[in-house]
DNA sequence: GTGCGCTTGTGAATTCGATCACGAGTTCCG
DNA sequence: CGGAACTCGTGATCGAATTCACAAGCGCAC
């Protein structure tokens, strides 16, 4: 019954698999085929086959996928029907818009509440989600079993964030902020660092355009 | 002269060194080593020596790295000198966050415009940025010399936007929405997808604790 | 100038992921 | 029932990226 190891790179494919799964249920269609759900999520046939075959799911050869069974295969998979809750560090303009966001909660990450620095917002409710002072992570944590951090603070601020996150008890971290930030080895950090991502789309232009004479 | 093909992977990781490069220029220090820059970068030692090496950059045995010197290098790998303009689709809360940063400018990529169908916010201002309407989108990308599109508009409307963006001769676009749009194969599109990190996140966590019994 | 400790640069080995290619199962039709 | 059309599952192959491991270069001390 154990489920053989799942790939990184197939975990990271799952979820827009299930989104086009969901699109196709909703459209009314039964039954898929790889060829299908290869072009909705952007990838190859193939490589479509060999990601759900780690999920030992089955498909029917000459006919394709149902799309029920499929769903449920990959959300079992995915543990979508858990719930983790979710602490936005950091009510800037990022934490905000994050805190504001509906998508999550509906896919299981419910924002339950935010800390900040800031005196102003400490004990203010802000779209539904209670501020709190830093120092008083750990207790929001524990009350509320949040499960992720968020760090939307400045870069300066992160490490200690994350640290905090850490005494908290945290194992999951998504970090905006433009640093690398340290935690021990069994947290787990995703960094999500949009400079990074535009340097990237500017290296590809530089080089695709390069009829320029360099200093 | 030219600078053999740089992997992928290693154009990943070059925002990351130069960032960290700075801030040790920042700190005073003359020279480094692959050592040091792979605990501030998060990687590992000989990945560091080997990415650097593609750069076609010298240190010196048995010394290290100059800063100054790695700084040049790198930023001259990724084209930091150049300045590329971004537009921002849809000025929701996640727009706004992007539109009002100011850390894109600093390094090279000044939001100089946005679109948005609300009728309220075309011809507005906001932190600086123009609104306009999308079908002022070509008109707009080659006034302003926009090279990449950052897509913050409902998913519902990423395709089309896309389409629009592509239509006025953007070829780099950086896209928050929870889809996959399709593009002509001479457009890079970069998907920023946090529902999708979050998942990945959640799988983790449910994998590393997996005592529960399913369905 | 000789030796020692330090650090780079890089071939070689390894791991991981993507892709290919095809055997095998299914449906349908005549 | 036979064959054609379709589609899955997967071993095999290919390629990219990571990691290893060490020779070679550098600087300092004595
Ligand atoms: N806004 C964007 O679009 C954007 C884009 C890319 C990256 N980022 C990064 O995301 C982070 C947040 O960006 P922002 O624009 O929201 O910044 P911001 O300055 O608007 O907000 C930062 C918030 O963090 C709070 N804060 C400061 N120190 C804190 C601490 N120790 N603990 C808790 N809260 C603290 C501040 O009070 C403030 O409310 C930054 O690291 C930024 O570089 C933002
Ligand atoms: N807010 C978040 O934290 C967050 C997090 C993850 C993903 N996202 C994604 O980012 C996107 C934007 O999120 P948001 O929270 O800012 O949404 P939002 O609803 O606040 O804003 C969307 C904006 O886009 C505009 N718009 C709609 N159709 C448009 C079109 N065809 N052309 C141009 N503009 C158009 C709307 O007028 C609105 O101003 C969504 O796809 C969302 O799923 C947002």
């Amino acid at each position: 019954m154990a489920t053989a190891r799942i790939p990184e790179a197939t975990v990271a494919r799952l979820p827009v698999y299930l989104r086009s799964l969901t699109e196709l249920a909703a459209d009314g269609q039964a039954t898929t085929s790889s060829d299908i759900l290869a072009e909705r999520a952007g990838v190859n046939a193939a490589k479509v086959r060999k990601d759900l075959s780690y999920l030992g799911t089955h498909g029917t050869r000459g006919v394709g996928y149902d799309v029920r069974h499929l769903v449920f295969e990959v959300s079992r998979a995915l543990g979508v029907a858990n719930t983790w809750p979710v602490i936005v560090c950091g009510l800037g303009n990022l934490g905000r818009a994050l805190a504001n966001h509906t998508g999550f909660t509906e896919r299981g990450f419910p924002v339950v509440a935010a800390i900040d620095v800031d005196a102003e917002l400490v004990g203010t409710t802000i779209d539904g989600v209670a501020v709190h002072s830093p120092d008083k992570l750990a207790e929001v944590v524990a009350a509320e079993g949040v499960a992720i951090g968020v760090i939307a603070t400045p870069a300066a601020a992160a490490q200690e964030t994350a640290d905090l996150l850490v005494a908290a008890g945290i194992r999951s971290i998504l970090d905006f902020s433009p640093t690398v930030v340290s935690v021990p080895p069994d947290v787990e950090v995703r960094a999500v660092d949009l400079s990074t991502e535009l340097q990237i789309l500017g290296f590809h232009l530089q080089r695709d355009l390069p009829p320029e004479v360099n200093l």
